[in-house]
DNA sequence: GTCCCGCCCCCCCAATTCTGGGGGGCTGTC
DNA sequence: GACAGCCCCCCAGAATTGGGGGGGCGGGAC
């Protein structure tokens, strides 16, 4: 099998930074017939605008960067300077789609808005036409993609077909190691909630009250109310609004 | 390669009842080295009608399953008749990664409750102990799983060593095919937050009482009520800790 | 131009629910 | 016996729910 992405996903493991993953990546990349890529988080467009980015190379220590990049700093500061992250089409299709997609699809989609291809052309004009969109859906609804580029249509083709199914495994374990690194994920403790505690946090998610948690635990308001609290206690917030969210996204129960 | 998956994959293009689809599937994972699987949603994707569940083998039509399944059936129907489904480890564990996991990780964990702790036990004891769970983070929020299991450990080590890559292949191209097989109920229906909603959404599923959202968003807690409600209504829902988590799980907000 | 509508902001009120303490007791297991 | 898990009860103060009433601003329709 393919020993560079095994070797790759190896190290991950034990990877300090996010500016060395970035450089992993790129060599790696290279390796398996890409030019260059992009990592970025696409959701939600709503409220966030973009904060920082850091190209490939730059000094990063152990900070936790937004994107990974090696395109063209031109087309990057292009894009980030006319906020395409909310218009690209690659993304929309990354919303849709579980498989990865090579751009010629979208490009070929004709129910692009004028500004979405506009992008597509402008990434041409700056020398980023053959490339493919890796979606990553992760947990807590997250949308990241992994975005390949290479200079020529054949030699994307190419490296595009003998690799897609590589492209899924690096983007998930870059997309896991990167998200370890994440300041979030990394000070976690997990606490041991009693079933009780569980099952009282699981209906609360649901919209129910204590009252009713009660009816259908068979158990007083009382007691729902106090394993809550316990619960919260546990979870380390001070309402019950932020335990069911921390329990929802660090895993304890399922929406 | 494994020429097997290729030809699955390919065959999946073409599928054109679920019930098909578990039988091939069941091939598939056999000639990979796994006795048995089980795919289910843990969350079901947003939009999607998904009825009733149907095992292996009854006549199915085209009628759309919520689980394939060629797990024991008495395990089955023990899981479902205890509503396991709400406790299930392995889908908590499937909420937080994107990455196949093994169980053996899961009944490592020493922050389990007793019931959870007693469903994996329970499993053993109706022989589903060596297995792996293959989280399905989809579009539209869903959270599924494909879960492979073998008769022995030992078996299990070499199938998953060998085969892991395979199977997020499998489970990817499986759910899509699964999910395109699916009726899609009158579109999902997304509703449009205003940016104060989100807001207001955003800082109340951080742990913020209404008046001090109203503190950060220098407005008054009056209207951060207001908005509340009106979110609230929007999303179809009657409280705010209901609202902040369907806020979260289908994606208006990152948490 | 005007009008309407969505969005944002502020205020009021009664009823309900939650927070954060306290006090018990009953089963199990270690 | 100690301890964890579960269950029940009380209370005061705070917060939320679910209605209502305003006004201002800007953009698009007419």
């Amino acid at each position: 099998m393919n020993g560079a992405v095994e070797t790759y996903v190896e190290w991950l493991a034990g990877a300090a930074s996010t500016g060395e993953i970035a450089r992993r990546l790129q060599e790696l990349l290279q390796q398996l017939g890409f030019d260059r890529y992009s990592y970025s988080h696409a959701r939600p467009p709503l409220g966030k605008k973009i904060r920082s980015f850091v190209p490939l190379g730059s000094p990063s220590g152990n900070h936790v960067h937004e994107f990974l990049v090696t395109l063209p700093d031109a087309w990057v500061d292009h894009y980030l300077a006319h906020d395409y992250g909310d218009l690209d089409p690659t993304f929309s299709g990354a919303m849709t789609r579980v498989l990865p997609f090579p751009w010629r699809d979208v490009a070929g989609r004709n129910d692009l808005t004028n500004g979405q291809r506009r992008v597509l052309d402008e990434a041409r004009d700056f020398g980023v036409a053959h490339g493919a969109t890796v979606p990553i859906h992760g947990p807590d609804s997250g949308l990241s993609a992994l975005n390949v580029v290479c200079h020529s249509g054949p030699q994307f083709e190419e490296a595009f077909r003998r690799g897609y199914r590589d492209l899924i495994w690096v983007a998930m374990n870059t997309h896991e190691a990167f998200l370890s690194l994440s300041e979030d994920t990394a000070g976690r403790i997990r606490v041991r909630l009693t079933d009780r505690e569980r099952d009282c946090l699981l209906w609360t998610a649901r919209g129910k009250t204590a009252w009713e948690v009660g009816q259908i635990l068979t158990i007083s308001e009382e007691t729902v109310l106090f394993h809550l609290k316990n619960a919260t206690r546990k979870i380390g917030v001070f309402s019950k609004h932020h335990a069911v969210v921390k329990a929802i996204v660090q895993g304890y129960i399922l929406p």
